[in-house]
RNA sequence: GGGUCUGUAGCUUAGUUCGGCAUAGCGGCGGACUCUUAAUCCGCAGGUCAAGGGUUCAAAUCCCUUCAGGCCCGCCA
């Protein structure tokens, strides 16, 4: 077992350069540097230079990534946020001292700032032929191996700030996710959406089937949950007159681990008020499909071994007639018997516990469809059972006005009619208390003050929810989520001794 | 929760089938080298073989337990 201090992977012969060095009264972690020009700043200004040297001077700064060292001359690669650049360093131009001073103390890892001119090597390098260099940090740390780097998946997800240091990819697909997060935020303020942070710290959690985390306000003395969703205090913005909002919530859900689920995850949630769902999928449309274009500058996108075309529209199914298309099962035209035959013939999992058509309904959806629906698709109409805060269908009994959104097999989105009948939202939210105290650990709690909230009015609104996580997966070929989170939940690898924070004797009961 | 694979030097790894001195490259250290591109050349150091237990004359290798992770399945309406 290994404790907390033995991750530490300082190098010995590096401290004792950061040692040497402050001896010999060097500046080993300056406050500052003139940083002129970024790299892509001087590849793009001299794209064209030749063997000549630049007449003026440039000024960078980046990490140290290789030193090539060929006695009285050396080439080092010199790397910052847009990209790497070649230093050519001669002793002749900066001196015995300082050229040793490079050679004995400046390794890969390190940190320095350069002055110097342009120029192209002979075999077609753009390069910096240094004049001057400083030390802006000396790492203590080594980094990975040159060439093969860091491929480790585990330290890569532990250890993220290795990974981005050595991993483009890695640097592409957070780039990516933090454009993708400034475009969801853009098209809904450029149409007028506007964006608001509702609770974290929630007593009573909803919006959402699944379990909370559970914490503890001192000074209160009372139990608070991590909210699971935005959505029950969004809507209270709805009904306080605000007619178009959205937030860009983390949640958090205390359930499994796996390739598409961490435990605090990325929506956004967004309602509309006098629009319904198919608004909502419209507005879905929209968002999810300019996204791709701003970042892939095309409809077609590849993903893993298939290719995804978000050309609008996207395909519209109500679950009835997936279950029909994708499974060839009619639900209505067989008896609860027949059904329960077909579940057990397709080897569905509790095939004998369904009652009802529409619970078949769902069980061959989530066992037989979900998993083809390759291409984004929209299911509509879902058993009013399985979706307490959404409106019942206008047209069809036993159903709401509710969609979800797939793309390869994950769901994305979730929207509905946003339900706004509050002694209906009483009465469902009743029943799912009552499966709550039966032991279903994720049904719902009763939010009173939302239903009162409805009870003051809330128009007919639209509202739908994005996960954002598994959007930048789409977007970046990534097939696990924690490839598209920096720091991904990992379960900690030291078990000797909990550290508690300290305890303030005065609020001690 | 079930299945399966993985864990060897700072990094990338050989060795595990069939038990017999712990491999190499990079990196580090010392030396040579003034246009290299994973520079090249010579030399040196560097190991709790994930942890613990067992079998054996002998275990990285076989057995058991544990820890962490990947993938698949289940769970996630």
């Amino acid at each position: 077992m290994t404790s907390p201090q033995d991750n530490l992977a300082f190098d010995q012969t590096r401290l004792d350069k950061v040692r040497a060095l402050k001896d010999k009264g060097i500046t080993i972690f300056p406050s500052s540097f003139d940083r002129q020009h970024t790299v892509l700043e001087i590849k793009t200004r001299y794209a064209d230079i030749t063997h000549d040297k630049s007449a003026e001077p440039v000024s960078t700064a980046g990490r140290v990534y290789i030193v090539r060292n060929h006695g009285k001359t050396l080439f080092a690669d010199l790397g910052d946020e847009t990209g790497k650049i070649q230093l050519y360093i001669r002793k002749n131009d900066i001196g015995d001292e300082q050229f040793n001073l490079f050679n004995q103390f400046i390794e890969r890892g390190d940190i320095i700032g350069v002055t110097g001119h342009i120029f192209r090597t002979k075999l077609g390098e753009i390069t910096i032929w240094v004049e001057t260099f400083t030390l802006l940090c000396k790492a203590v740390c080594s980094l990975p191996e040159k060439f093969h780097g860091l491929t480790d998946i585990e330290k890569r997800y532990r250890q993220r700030y290795v990974d981005l240091i050595v991993n483009e990819e890695s640097r592409q697909t957070f780039r990516i996710r933090s454009r993708i997060i400034s475009l969801i935020r853009r098209y809904l303020d450029d149409h007028g959406f506007l964006e608001f942070e509702t609770p974290i710290l929630q007593p009573v959690y909803g919006g959402a089937n699944a379990r909370p985390f559970t914490s503890y306000h001192n000074f209160l003395d009372q139990k608070l949950f991590l909210r699971i969703a935005p959505e029950l205090y969004l809507k209270r913005l709805i009904v306080g007159g605000f007619e178009k909002v959205f937030e860009i919530a983390r949640n958090f859900r205390n359930e499994a681990v796996d390739t598409n689920h961490n435990p605090e995850f990325s929506m956004v949630e967004i309602y509309w008020a006098y629009r319904d769902f198919e608004d909502m999928m419209g507005l879905t449309e929209a968002i999810v499909s300019s996204i791709v274009i701003e970042i892939h500058g095309k409809f077609e996108i590849p993903f893993e071994d298939t290719t995804l075309n978000f050309q609008r529209p996207w395909k519209k199914l109500a679950m009835v007639d997936a279950v029909k298309e994708y499974a060839g099962i009619d639900i209505y035209a067989n008896t609860v018997e027949q059904l329960r035959d077909l579940a057990q013939q397709n080897k569905l999992e509790d095939w004998e516990k369904s009652k009802t058509h529409r619970e078949f309904l769902v069980q061959f959806f989530e066992g037989l469809v979900e998993e083809k629906l390759i291409q984004p698709t929209f299911i509509h109409d879902y058993p009013v059972e399985n979706s307490p805060l959404a409106k019942r269908h206008r047209t069809k009994e036993g159903f709401t006005e509710r969609f979800e959104l797939f793309i390869h097999g994950m769901e994305v989105g979730n929207g509905f009619s946003e339900l706004n009948d509050p002694v209906d939202q009483k009465a469902r939210f009743e029943e799912q208390d009552e499966k709550r105290r039966l032991g279903d650990v994720e049904a719902q709690m009763i939010d009173y003050d939302f239903i009162n909230a409805l009870g003051y009015g809330m128009p007919p609104t639209g509202g739908v929810g994005i996960g954002i996580d598994r959007l930048v997966m789409l977007l970046t070929n990534n097939v696990s989520i924690k490839e598209v989170i920096l720091f991904p939940s990992m379960k900690k690898l030291q078990e000797d001794g909990e550290e508690l924070p300290a305890v303030d004797a005065s609020e001690k009961k």
